[in-house]
DNA sequence: CAATACCAAGCAAGCGCTTGGTTTGTAAAC
DNA sequence: GTTTACAAACCAAGCGCTTGCTTGGTATTG
């Protein structure tokens, strides 16, 4: 299934806004605008004008300023875990299903659903914390995938550290090229960045070079 | 050199502020607010009230609201630049080299420091651009330490992956555990966790076993 | 002819910061 | 050893502005 049809499913269901609609797009702006000045910096002007209508109609579609947040990252979250789940279904060995979600959280966080990505981060305080419990459930889902991934991987030995700790670390690592990682300028594309990351855990296949070096 | 040392020589410098004055005291307040609540959240009532002095007299110490931001990060970073040069000092091969700067701020993060580099990683993009030239030209100083040692050790054979992609992923790890590790409660002291992150790379020392096990 | 989407205007509260004046610490002058 | 001088530290009050949000009314759409 392609990232498209992904989406579509989503649409229908109604999990996620259609970009294409009213809210949809309120929400993409939104979400560009809480990551490039922060939500707080953002004022309900900032929103409207970024869609082309007045401060008051924002609150037609939304109750408050924090439900827009919030939106954010429950469409963002529930996108996400959908595409993992793909990306890793396509996959067939642990250290390939693994490989696969650490390039779809790559792309997550550095293609279209980035700025989401972002706010779901650096943001997350300025939710309530009723708020926070919501969106925190569901960000369980999403996590129990990343585990039993890592306890595969190491039970085969592929890991030496613990799988929780290992995919705290990966959620910091990866989210933290956001603050960094230019594909459009510089060499490193986005398998190659992932290539950087799996090398980095020893797990590249050349690591694996030691064995046979020592026939 | 003591870490007590360390802080004292750049109090002495006046590169830190005193955290027994009232300048000290008002940053450490401002850091754990910021943390804790976000720049913008944290209103100057709140930071005059933390310190029990009206408002308006904030203004007698620092220029702006934003002032007091740019001192904490500043001294923040003076003050871990310091420990990690120390850290680095005080071992001999590359890789015990790294080991000392991962465990050193790890500590920094997760110890007495925690809020102000808390503030430094999530509340970077509050400061005016101007401001963050001014800070990002002291970090490049930190930063040189890092590359230096993850260079060392990738020529001798360390690492498979780039010493400034293993750099990038680190600080987002690193920085990462300020929103999950309790070392207070649960069993993993900060070695512990430290050993955690050199096992993720690779460079345990068990993680040698195959060439030693295939005479 | 309802329901939906929007506008124009503005309110109450909270914001960073200023102002004019008072207290406090300190050290020289007598 | 009291007095004088002066700056640093602080208070009480509030100004001007921006904030999230409300209200009453008007187009637009099926």
């Amino acid at each position: 299934m392609t990232q498209d049809a992904i989406l579509r499913n989503l649409i229908d269901d109604n999990l996620v806004s259609d970009p294409a609609g009213a809210r949809g797009r309120l929400l993409r702006e939104a979400a560009r605008l809480f990551r490039d000045k922060g939500y707080e910096r953002t004022t309900v002007r900032d929103l409207a004008a970024a869609v082309g209508i007045q401060s008051g109609s924002l609150f037609h579609h939304f109750r408050t300023k924090e439900d827009i947040l919030k939106a954010v990252m429950v469409e963002t979250i529930r996108l996400n875990t959908a595409l993992m789940q793909a990306a890793m279904d396509a996959a067939k060995t642990p250290r390939e299903k693994l490989r696969a979600l650490i390039r779809a959280e790559l792309e997550s966080i550095n293609g279209l659903t980035g700025e989401a990505m972002a706010v779901l981060v650096f943001e997350w305080r300025s939710l309530s914390e009723p708020a926070q419990a919501e969106v925190l459930e569901l960000r369980d889902i999403y996590e129990k995938l990343w585990l039993d991934v890592l306890s595969a991987v190491k039970d085969e030995g592929g890991l030496k550290a613990e799988p929780f700790v290992v995919r705290r670390m990966l959620t910091g690592a990866l989210s933290w090229t956001v603050t960094w990682y230019r594909p459009e300028r510089g060499g490193l594309t986005l398998d190659g960045l992932t290539d950087q990351v799996v090398a980095m855990m020893g797990l590249a296949d050349e690591s694996f070079g030691c064995l046979r070096e020592t026939p």
